[in-house]
DNA sequence: GTACGACTTCAAGTCGACTTTAAGTCAAGA
DNA sequence: TCTTGACTTAAAGTCGACTTGAAGTCGTAC
């Protein structure tokens, strides 16, 4: 298949096809002429490439896992741990929510009156939802680089 | 306060509340020298910053809340729909989390042959998860720019 | 025989939230 | 007086996952 037809088979951009496998995601089975040809087993791996995205796995990390061998072989202890990371995160996202929908209907005229919502405003302080909370969309920052006004 | 006293105090390093002045999410009361000079009442400014940031609000959109009104002013509304969203990330997180749990202790020898897998890699495929799942970290991307090859 | 459309490469651009760097300002202490 | 050290600015760099652009290469339909 040319790349344009796994393109919409997968319904996923020919550029994303190339840099996906320049980054070792996919292969090409060869060229025609100048043009990859992929066999069809690719929108699988596709397909897989997907479903680890969705559970927040990073490309590298997915690469890692479809990389060596040959058949699909993925660590049950790497899902399992990317579950319990989940589970964290849900929690901290229900904490927040509930939070929120409280202030949305609490009746303190202002927010900064509500001790439920002052206790959330000190919560994110101290770094509670820390990195990975609420579709956090920073790439997992490392805290504090910057001496924060050493002595 | 110099700006080093509110970096220690709130925690956050001192080019970052430069850079938070710069976007207007808080303001010095003036100058001494060079020298920015802070209000307490930064820091119950920056609790609050922090705290939209984990609920998931970009510093654009906490600028606007903050933004106008001197006294702080949040829309309930936009609190409720931040829930309602966060409601939908957990869903999300929640399906995806309990399909890794069992794919970690599924007896299946390859995990493409668990009906269950593969079912969430079915979903995947057709964006179940959709941008804004499971710590995504990629800015909200919007789905096909790139015409995927157009027949 | 040439125009077209689908492909190719490589480099650079994008997004958000910061950080880092280079070069300069300033008050205070030895 | 000179040196710290904490501040200042503006500009550039970072991270991940792509996208975009420019310039070139094909096979095929006209």
């Amino acid at each position: 298949m040319d790349i344009g037809e796994v393109a919409k088979r997968a319904g996923v951009p020919a550029s994303t096809l190339r840099y996906y496998e320049e980054k070792g995601l996919i292969r090409s089975v060869g060229r025609r002429g100048l043009r990859r040809q992929f066999s069809p087993r690719v929108l699988e791996q596709l397909a897989l490439i997907a479903l680890g995205r969705s559970a927040g796995f990073s490309l590298d990390e997915i690469a890692g896992m479809l990389g060596t061998a040959d058949k699909l072989q993925i660590d049950r202890r790497q899902l399992s741990e990317k579950a319990d990371e989940l589970d964290r995160s849900i929690r901290r996202l229900t904490a927040m929510r509930d939070g929120l929908r409280h202030a949305a209907d609490c009746s303190a005229p202002s927010h900064l009156e509500c001790p439920k919502f002052r206790r959330l405003m000190e919560l994110a302080v101290a770094g509670a939802f820390g990195d990975g909370c609420a579709g956090r969309k920073t790439p997992a920052r490392r805290r504090r680089t910057d001496p924060p006004a050493a002595t």
